[in-house]
DNA sequence: CTGAAAGCGCTTACAG
DNA sequence: CTGAAAGCGCTTACAG
């Protein structure tokens, strides 16, 4: 007795040996007409035969024995720090699932809350079980380091890059982002007083864990935005310090500070959705109307920029089309070994008008 | 030349054949060592001498070639409607992982976007892969239907019940939450002017797609509220229907109309945060605190609390641990075959404070 | 046009 | 105390 049967329950399941014998034929023909090899020319009744015994035996071949044979599982895996287990970044995993549809393709998620000894006996785990591949992601848009285990199977970066140039990878186009939120300001009428909310505290990248991180979102959005309003002629008027972590309350107790110093921005532009909401709801404590007095422009489109009124204007970012593009280019296997930009777009909110002064 | 080297690259896997000739052993033996297993008592030294050869060739075994003989795969699947893919649900998925790891256990998460033609197909799939068991679940706590399918291996069923006795099911415990909302509000002074925000319109279970997938929260958190309320002598002085969605704008509307009709109440409770938001945002906007003149309890504990001033309490979905223990039974397979109820708790905001009547 | 045989990399009774 | 052999369920050259 070994423990084969405690896998299965109820009925034993039906092998192509079965189907072979039920069909009259031998199993290498079962196998040739299951797989559609339309090469060697089986005759049309033979054909028919083995359909009809498969169909009525309800035969469905065994996966896992295909995979010893064949080296191919049919599977691939989203390895990431906690893409799978949070909320909103997950919607990457929606954009992989979709693409592995049409694919016939398995996932599997793995977190590895960013440690590096489980995620090296994750990732062996996962060759082992012979995965046609790996999606590497990461929840914060930043540079990496390609495990060395990564390199005995297929991959591609998901939100992040390595130093590696032969690497493919799928970011988010945050430069272009910046330059989106600038230009939406800009053409709405805003020039002189327009501050950015959510640099780190002078001389840190640190404080909070994941600043050590470095988020590519801070340097990279902030680029878009100087190009664009230099190209007007103009800058920031200022930028306001976010300790700890990018949000409500911190985006809240930044902005009253601001607004309580005397500062009077015509326009706000906020690392991130959170700390957009937190902006508003200290502007309207402070009496300041939004966008009447004050426009405020955020990044990444998650579902905060509905629960203020009025509704938040922010550049969304693609997390569906990074997860569908990286599935894809992995399953390709041509995939351009380079960094793939993914546009982000305006999702247009209630929190932007022309300045109160051009009223 | 078959396929098999596309799966690999560069090196080619050691096998413990390889193992095998270094130790100067047979296959056998590796594979007793290896597998630690003390029933067999093998000589110290061969013992060490396979250890060795083992870590010397950075030997790992091939889990598909023991999943064939053996029938156990190491992995299970989380197949549901839309968890794995949506926001703040997927918390589930955490939890799910968490008791996983203990078990070193692989997840293939499946999201099948409530279709069962592509559910049947991605169960077949699964069955295929040998998984040792599936986590069955839904986003919405309801009422599900058991796939025939299923019933070929082991599974637990996540945030939903079915009406087979005999099944193992982990859901929240919304009787309880109702209860815990509805006391919150009696401990404070409230009593006679409780208003429930969210249930469906007259005669209609329908409107929304999902309505029809009849969310077992409504009815369930009402019962804990009419229950607690009973109990402390009292009832609701109202209900407010929510066609659509449980959304922050239908939240509003509602709000703002009932508040509009010239209604006074002391305490809103609402279906879940997003309306709990747009009620804060319809009483404010009316001019009326919150809480100092109306308080506000809602549903879920999701990130929208922390998205309004005061922050929202709420009484919080057990996400996690719904998932951490279905995941448990799954592995223990001595579940007990029934609905086990996870307690929601009161996740503290600041919208709750004595009635202004009692001021 | 089709079958017999080898082999993927393991585990596990069975012999000695 | 250890090895030789069978077998999990497939695919695929190789013969005929």
């Amino acid at each position: 007795m070994d423990g084969r049967s405690q896998g299965l329950r109820g009925d034993r399941r039906v092998t192509l040996t079965e189907v072979a014998k039920r069909a009259g034929v031998s199993r290498s023909t079962v196998s040739f007409v299951l797989n559609g090899r339309t090469d060697l020319r089986l005759s049309a009744d033979t054909f028919t035969r083995v359909r009809r015994a498969a169909d009525e035996l309800g035969y469905s071949p065994n996966a896992t024995a295909k995979t010893l044979r064949t080296g191919r599982s049919g599977t691939v895996a989203l390895v990431s720090d906690f893409i799978g287990t949070t909320s909103f970044a997950n919607a990457m995993v929606r954009g992989v699932l979709e693409s592995l549809h049409d694919a016939d393709t398995l996932l599997y998620t793995v977190d590895t809350q960013g440690e590096p000894s489980l995620e090296s006996k994750l990732l062996r785990s996962l060759i082992n079980r012979d995965v046609d591949g790996i999606i590497y992601g990461s929840m914060f848009t930043r540079t990496i380091a390609v495990p060395e285990l990564l390199r005995n199977v297929p991959f591609v970066l998901l939100n992040c890059v390595s130093d590696d140039p032969d690497t493919a990878a799928v970011i988010p186009d945050e430069v272009g982002a910046g330059a989106t939120a600038a230009s939406a300001l800009l053409a709405a009428g805003h020039r002189d007083r327009i501050w950015f909310v959510g640099i780190f505290p002078p001389g840190t990248t640190g404080g909070a864990a994941w600043h050590s991180w470095s988020p590519l979102a801070l340097p990279e959005r902030l680029q878009g935005i100087d190009g664009a309003l230099a190209a007007a002629g103009t800058e920031l008027a200022g930028s306001v310090a976010i300790a700890d972590d990018w949000d409500v309350a911190n985006g809240y107790s930044s902005v009253a500070k601001l607004v309580a110093s005397g500062a009077t921005p015509s326009a706000l532009i906020c690392i991130n959705d959170a700390v957009g909401v937190g902006a508003c709801l200290a502007l309207q404590e402070a009496g300041m109307r939004v966008p009447d007095d004050v426009s405020v422009m955020a990044f990444d489109g998650s579902p905060l920029t509905t629960a203020v009124r009025p509704t938040l204007t922010s550049v969304a970012l693609p997390h569906e089309q990074l997860g569908r593009l990286a599935a894809q280019l992995l399953l390709d296997g041509t995939a351009a070994p380079r960094v793939h930009r993914v546009p982000m777009t305006l999702s247009p909110g209630h929190s932007i008008s022309a300045p109160s002064s051009a009223r």
